[in-house]
DNA sequence: CGAAGATGTATTGTATACAAAACGGGGAAG
DNA sequence: CTTCCCCGTTTTGTATACAATACATCTTCG
């Protein structure tokens, strides 16, 4: 059986992306020991290890936040993707196996068909799209890289808005996904690094979008 | 006064850089919580966050040992510091500051004496240093940036070595910097980005050369 | 002689109790 | 009315005890 730990950290982290906690929240360890059924000291470490991934902010007096972004700090955020990412590729592209390629298409061939539908289907998109990059990711095989970008994929902040994306968002990822492949068939470091650089600086243009029209939504409504 | 984990974090890791514990030595929470004059729980939060900054590697089973590094950990920590600090430098030419700039320019007048002396102030040289790219990191002021750097910078394994580095190599580290300083004055980001990434490039080929000088003196003394 | 299994030992995981520090509210002084 | 301080309450930090797990050694059997 897993750690108390680990449950402790996977339940507070899934309340953080579902939303259930919410931006500014504070997490006392008494109320979170009680809500995931363990003492405080597993919920310590928990807590910890989500604050280095920057799901969690501390204050200066110790307590812990559920971290809040910016728009700044998601451009940021992008950004620094952008280039691990890129690097990613590049280093998956030189390290590319049959084996890995195959998956890799198959993968995508997935999302073709979630994207193409009549009604986008949303999650199996980020599903697929979840599984693409986790395999380039593999595939660079850094474990360094592996820790740095794991702090950095999957912001709350940044797939809940992926909800609004624009069927034409969803298309071009998924398109662009195939120039991936073609780079990567090719084992072309350079050209992988420059297509998935503009892959992810693209994405934070559809999300910055999404989020401009959710926050006059908002206005409308207020 | 600090909270004791604080005082453990920073004793371990004091012992870690100063390689009074050596790579591969497992960190017995006991015994280091004997040493540090704590009891376990401090010291167990210490080792978590030194295993976040990968200066502490932990088994399946979870027990702690002072991470190893091969020359190909090396190379890649390097690089993916060349693309992180690339980052950084350019941040930093977009955001200088007269004042950030003077700082700058007296830190590395430091660097100089320390250079040039008849005998090369190696102390001085990585001081100065470490002031010189902390300084450019802060003036690129983003959070997450800092973060993602703090893992990397300070690995015991490149600034012990440093002390084998040539006169040739600490002078070149110093007119790259002068490099550095011309493209912050002009606030030119492209600039300040291809340089710092050559910049750290070349100072893992130093390191990479004083290491291989390194092994074949172990060679000669077996 | 080698390999698989059992057992004692070392090490980590968790719960709990208490100590220390921070926050918030109410009251007194200006 | 505002500001500062005091004190009760809340929250976090640390120590300790015990439970669970992993490791190493020795034994036993093939």
């Amino acid at each position: 059986m897993a750690k108390a730990s680990d449950r402790a950290y996977e339940t507070i982290r899934a309340m953080i992306l579902s939303g259930e906690l919410e931006s500014g929240d504070q997490l006392g360890e008494e109320a979170l020991a009680e809500r995931c059924g363990v003492s405080r000291t597993p919920i310590r470490e928990a807590l910890r290890r989500l604050e280095s991934e920057l799901l969690v902010r501390r204050t200066d007096s110790q307590r812990s936040f559920v971290a809040d972004w910016s728009l700044d700090d998601v451009a940021d955020a992008f950004e620094l993707r952008a280039m691990l990412e890129g690097y990613a590729a590049r280093r998956a592209a030189e390290r590319m196996t049959p084996e890995a390629l195959e998956r890799l298409r198959s993968i995508n061939a997935r999302v073709r068909v979630a994207v193409r539908a009549t009604k986008p289907d949303v999650d199996g998109f980020l599903d697929g799209n979840r599984d693409f990059h986790a395999l380039i990711l593999d595939t660079a095989s850094s474990r360094r890289l592996s820790g740095l970008l794991g702090a950095l994929i999957e912001q709350p902040v940044v797939w809940r808005t992926a909800q609004h994306y624009g069927r034409e968002a969803f298309q071009r990822s998924h398109s662009e996904h195939e120039d991936l492949l073609a780079a990567f068939a090719r084992r072309d470091g350079d050209w992988a690094e420059s297509v998935m650089r503009g892959h992810i600086r693209r994405a934070f243009h559809a999300y910055s979008d999404a989020h401009r029209g959710l926050a006059s939504l908002d206005l409308g409504a207020a």
